[in-house]
DNA sequence: CTGAATCCGTTGCGATACTG
DNA sequence: CAGTATCGCAACGGATTCAG
């Protein structure tokens, strides 16, 4: 089957047995994004070997947690129902793992589907009802994330688009998330670069998305 | 380090490396129940070789998830505050992993600290605010289970004690936990063996204690 | 050019034996 | 009882090669 069985009938054991393998829900986490090619999988994890990467797919196709589905012409991978209800427990390591992150190594990478899993669990939607509709477009590298909040909900895709705030970050937006920084001195200091529209709206950003550290 | 790192600047990669090893969650899975010594925790996860356990133990105390404690001449392991924290993580994935258990094989074990747990999970502060305060002892072969629900609270211990209700149960207690098997009817199929008290609670723990599966 | 399969060196795991 | 030591094996990591 998917992996070596821990010999318990137990909730816990049998989702270990599931996407407890190496790499297993960093894939389903990129997933939870949006549905995702190979190579996109591939880039999204740098280090992954291309083998474990294929043996990964099969395994969690088998398990019912995710699905190949042709989309005009390319084949795309995509969650099941029932893998998408892994967005919890993702959420939950995301939160947890948050605050032992320390201050990002020179050879480590946030790619925006990581980026794009982590202001979810920063998401604070109570905070965010309570404040006006805003689009926020954020840069990491070549790539765009394209952040939308109204009230109480939160859509993340992958994108440019018109947007109240475009602004560029790396790893250290950690810090403005976190609270460490303020949103004032993220942009005096470089750490994020305003590229179109109001760069006040930064404040607004990092109350909607925030997490202790 | 602990373990050989993803290179992404990520709260869930760094989760992973702190806890995504073999058998590290089912350590802070039976650590969550209270403190252990290393003994009970070998019991409690009969195919962990010890090398293993030993290891585990080394590396999560090295995160600063668990510390060793001396209690009155013997070493038990604990969780830290921050190891703690990793509750939600364990319930997520138990509530998710329910639904994938299907029957129980023959040669797998339901151990007392994975029933805790389960019932954890399973737990519904919301139904249980409306009953009366009640306490169960739920039987494992050898071992027992403390389940005190009083309102919306619920302390699960090892042990034995003063019960409404006593009963003794195995693996397929899973399936009166999902709603797929009648409280009558687990009683009636000897599921359940009613040892000491009122037979009739074992309807309201059937309600206490629900995950859909 | 994407989506893998193959080969092979290395590492972590599993089983058992052993020690303070 | 609480670990440590050893060894075979399976999984992982990296590079290369192959197929659609």
């Amino acid at each position: 089957m998917a992996a070596r069985d821990y010999g318990q009938y137990c909730g816990i054991t049998r989702a270990l047995e599931l996407v407890g393998e190496r790499w297993a829900l960093l894939i389903v986490r990129d997933l939870l994004v949006g549905p995702r090619r190979y190579g996109e999988l591939a880039a999204g994890l740098p280090r992954i070997p291309s083998n474990i990467l294929a043996a990964r797919l099969k395994e969690l196709q088998e398990a019912g947690i995710l699905r190949r589905a042709p989309r005009s012409r390319v084949i795309v991978y995509e969650l099941t129902p029932y893998g998408r209800e892994l967005e919890p427990v993702v959420l939950a390591l995301g939160a947890w793992g948050f605050k032992a992150m320390g201050d990002p190594r020179e050879e480590q990478v946030l790619t925006p589907d990581a980026l794009a899993i982590t202001l979810r669990t920063a998401f604070r939607p109570q905070v965010a009802a309570d404040l006006p509709a805003t689009a926020y477009a954020a840069h990491l590298g070549p790539t765009g994330l394209l952040v939308r909040v109204d009230g109480p909900s939160l859509v993340v895709t992958r994108g440019d688009g018109p947007a109240d705030l475009a602004f560029a970050a790396g790893p250290s937006i950690h810090r403005l998330i976190s609270g460490e920084l303020a949103p004032g001195r993220a942009i005096e200091t470089g750490v994020v670069e305003v590229l179109r529209g109001r760069g006040d709206l930064l404040d607004r950003f990092a109350t909607t998305f925030h997490l202790a550290a």
